[in-house]
Order: C-alpha cells, then sequence, then structure tokens
DNA sequence: TCGCAGGTGGTCG
DNA sequence: CGACCACCTGCG
C-alpha cells in the first residue's frame, strides 16, 4: 500500500460525494474522506494549490490502481470546458456552477450503483447509506481494514439471488428488497455485461434509477435523472409545472444537450446546498 | 400523528 | 399513455 497523487483541475471532495451520487463515502474529522469502491478502500485529501486546481492524495491505495481511480474520478475529462459550455447556455446552471465549481461525475462499478439506487427510490440519503452499508456487511465479502475499521464490499449478484426476502430483513431495505432479489436473479441469467440493454425492465428500476446508472456509472453526460430536487429546480428557477417530466426532460436535452446530466448534478447540489 | 425522503409498480380511465 | 396510490422504514 502506498500513496498515490493526482494533480486536477475542477475538483472538490465535498462536491463531489456529498452530491448524492455515491454512497460508500465519509467525511472524517480532518475534512478528508474515507471510502470504497470496487473493493478498494482508500483514504483522500485534496489540497488546492491555486484557485482552479489542487492535488488529491490518496491513502492506502496500490501503485498498480492509478488508472482505476483515474476512470473513478474521470479525470481525464476537462471540466472547465464544460462549465464554462454549460455556463453560457443558461443563467441558472451558471449559477449553480459557482456554487458546485469541483463536481465531478464519478464512474461508478455498475452493479454497486445499481444495487445502491434501487434502495435510493423514495429513500433519504443517510437512510439509503445505511441501508447499503448493512447489504455489504450481512451478506458482502470482507475487503480489509483500514485505520480501525473494517470494510465489505456489496453481495455479488450470485449472493444476493440465491436470497429471500425473509433473509434481508436484518438490512431494513423495506419493499426495495424484493426489487433487489428480483434484479439480482435476471443479472444472473443475462450478465452485466448488458446492463445498457436490459437495465429498463429490472425490478425497482424505473426512469430515474436507470437515468442514475448511466449517468454515475456508465459515463452517459447526457442522461438526466429528475428526482424531487432537480424537479424543484425545474418548477421554481425555470417555471415548469411539477409534474412536467416530459418538458424538463425536452428543456435539458435542448439547452444542455451531451452534458445534461452534468447540469443535473450541479443544479442538484446548488438546490440542497440552497435548501439548508 | 403525519409527511417526507434522489420512485417504482400496479391499476384504472 | 397519464393519473392515482400503496409501499418499508426512520426521522423531525
Amino acid at each position: 500500500m502506498s500513496e498515490l497523487r493526482f494533480d486536477v483541475k475542477d475538483f472538490n471532495p465535498e462536491h463531489i460525494f456529498e452530491s448524492g451520487q455515491c454512497f460508500r463515502w465519509t467525511r472524517e474529522a480532518d475534512q478528508s474522506y474515507t471510502g470504497i469502491a470496487s473493493g478498494r478502500i482508500v483514504n483522500l485529501r485534496f489540497e488546492p494549490k491555486s484557485p482552479e486546481g489542487g492535488v488529491i492524495i490518496l491513502d492506502n491505495a496500490l501503485s498498480t490502481d492509478q488508472a482505476f481511480w483515474f476512470n473513478y474520478f474521470d479525470l481525464g475529462t476537462d471540466y472547465g470546458q464544460i462549465k464554462s459550455r454549460l455556463s453560457g447556455q443558461d443563467k441558472v446552471v451558471a449559477k449553480a456552477i459557482e456554487a458546485g465549481a469541483g463536481m465531478r461525475i464519478l464512474r461508478q462499478d455498475p452493479w454497486e450503483t445499481l444495487v445502491s439506487f434501487i434502495l435510493s427510490a423514495n429513500n433519504n440519503i443517510p437512510r439509503i447509506k445505511k441501508c447499503v452499508e448493512a447489504l455489504a456487511l450481512n451478506f458482502g465479502r470482507e475487503a480489509g481494514t483500514y485505520r480501525g475499521r473494517t470494510y465489505h464490499n456489496l453481495p455479488t449478484w450470485e449472493v444476493l439471488a440465491d436470497l429471500s426476502e425473509e433473509d434481508l430483513a436484518c438490512c431494513r431495505l423495506g419493499y426495495r428488497a424484493k426489487y433487489l432479489i428480483a434484479t439480482a436473479k435476471e443479472i444472473r441469467a443475462r450478465g452485466i455485461d448488458t446492463l445498457e440493454d436490459c437495465i429498463h425492465g429490472l425490478s425497482g428500476v424505473g426512469p430515474k434509477v436507470a437515468n442514475c446508472i448511466l449517468l454515475f456509472s456508465l459515463a452517459r453526460l447526457h442522461r438526466f435523472p429528475i428526482d424531487v430536487w432537480v424537479r424543484k429546480v425545474m418548477h421554481q428557477l425555470y417555471g415548469f409545472d411539477e409534474k412536467d417530466t416530459k418538458g424538463m426532460t425536452e428543456f435539458a436535452d435542448r439547452t444542455f444537450g451531451p452534458y445534461a446530466g452534468v447540469a443535473q448534478q450541479y443544479l442538484f447540489y446548488y438546490m440542497r446546498t440552497m435548501n439548508q
């Protein structure tokens, strides 16, 4: 284990980790974040060097995982360019970008993302985190120990597919447990490779969850998930009727084009931070 | 007690 | 289609 460093621009851990796209990163007392992704336990701290950039320091990372983390944090994408493009297209988003200037869209593991967002339905972020952790602790393989804490992976679909709702009762997932089991069985039958094709048919995966998976794990940056917060933004700041999902989607496509999903992420974070 | 939380699935018209 | 509405659970 060693330390990995990345010089980056447009990076702010709080904007990235507190924007509801991931559920397994925890803020430490020193403002760093510890998390687990694809079985890798790591602590991230960020040292700003200039107004735009700084250095990411990953503790407990393997040197052979440099490519993994580069991809995970989408470091190959120029968010400065995306931001200036979006800002030029829309005043509201320009404001939201100021508030969340260090936002990035992660490239998470598709299965972990699928599980997390099935659990997100009609749920709140603290409890989604609890559900994910309970699932990992009770049914996932141990991934290792770091700074006195033991971490577990999420269970694979092979494991979940053979569990019953009763088995999962200890995780307090509520009615989402049966979605999870049904989806695990479906993935076992079809395989994860076809996820993008079959995603819409999966149990517990409606349009919102499907868009989240495509955006937060498969880098489909044009996907525009509409949750209660984005709905609130679209209503309050753009004047849409709260129920007009179709109108919001068409507006996002038309206005933000290939980066509608990135715009959504700034708007989501903006709305959440405004409402505190 | 009740509404709400990063919605989905089932049932109607 | 579109409009309802039930739904596990924990919190304020």
